[in-house]
DNA sequence: ACAGTATTTAGCATATATGCTAAATACTAG
DNA sequence: CTAGTATTTAGCATATATGCTAAATACTGT
């Protein structure tokens, strides 16, 4: 492997990763249905503000979120909704699972993502 | 969030970090092509073959990839291909990384994953 | 059975990720 | 400016992930 398709999959890697954890795949669920504030996805999410915060910012990091301030706070949005796709992606893997090798179709080309 | 919600982004985090790693996706990718064996993958990849088989085993334990054994050999290929439709919106995070906020257009839901 | 090849498993050292508390920063209202 | 609220950053302890070497397993051919 060439050291430039190396850092392709690093690179994409590092992206997946950023949704690799179950808090930030509801965060980005929730962002789904529109933006919402830090303080809101705290109230939602059974964990400390610092902590939803730094999900927050690995997911902005890796540019599948963007911010907006207003006033006191911070709302978060998705930049990047053709991530929602990955849930079908997973529920399809799920279903599958164990089971004597029920495939998925191949991912058409002409799929809008 | 209930415990059940929370299990089942538990779960789906399970399988989307089995994905979240430079050596897997290109593995991912390159079964894409085909079937490979574990002595194939590695000649590709430049790590060895136990890292290799790790990696593998890892993909399979998520329900992403089935073996078949055939004589020495374990071939391995995918079982949920939609999976490939994760690089494409990868790209498009990339795309936008750092530019003006010009996103992805919201998943349509009669896209066949 | 024996030797050789392909693959997996074990065990270890190191790196990365996670969640917490405490403290810092940014903003608003009075 | 001061007090209070929302958010982020720092620092720490613990857990998980990664890649290696060595050893175990599985199969083939003689």
């Amino acid at each position: 492997m060439t050291a430039t398709t190396q850092a392709k999959y690093k690179n994409q890697a590092r992206i997946i990763k950023a949704l690799a954890h179950p808090t930030r795949l509801f965060i980005v669920d929730e962002l789904s249905r529109g933006e919402r504030c830090v303080c809101e996805l705290t109230d939602m999410i059974g964990v400390e503000m610092p902590t939803v915060s730094r999900h927050l910012g690995v997911l902005k990091g890796a540019g599948i979120l963007e911010t907006e301030k207003r006033g006191l706070q911070v709302f978060y949005r998705l930049r990047v909704p053709c991530v929602l796709n990955f849930f079908k992606c997973v529920e399809a893997v799920q279903r599958d699972d164990g089971k004597p090798a029920r495939r998925t179709a191949a991912p058409k080309m002409g799929c809008a993502l």
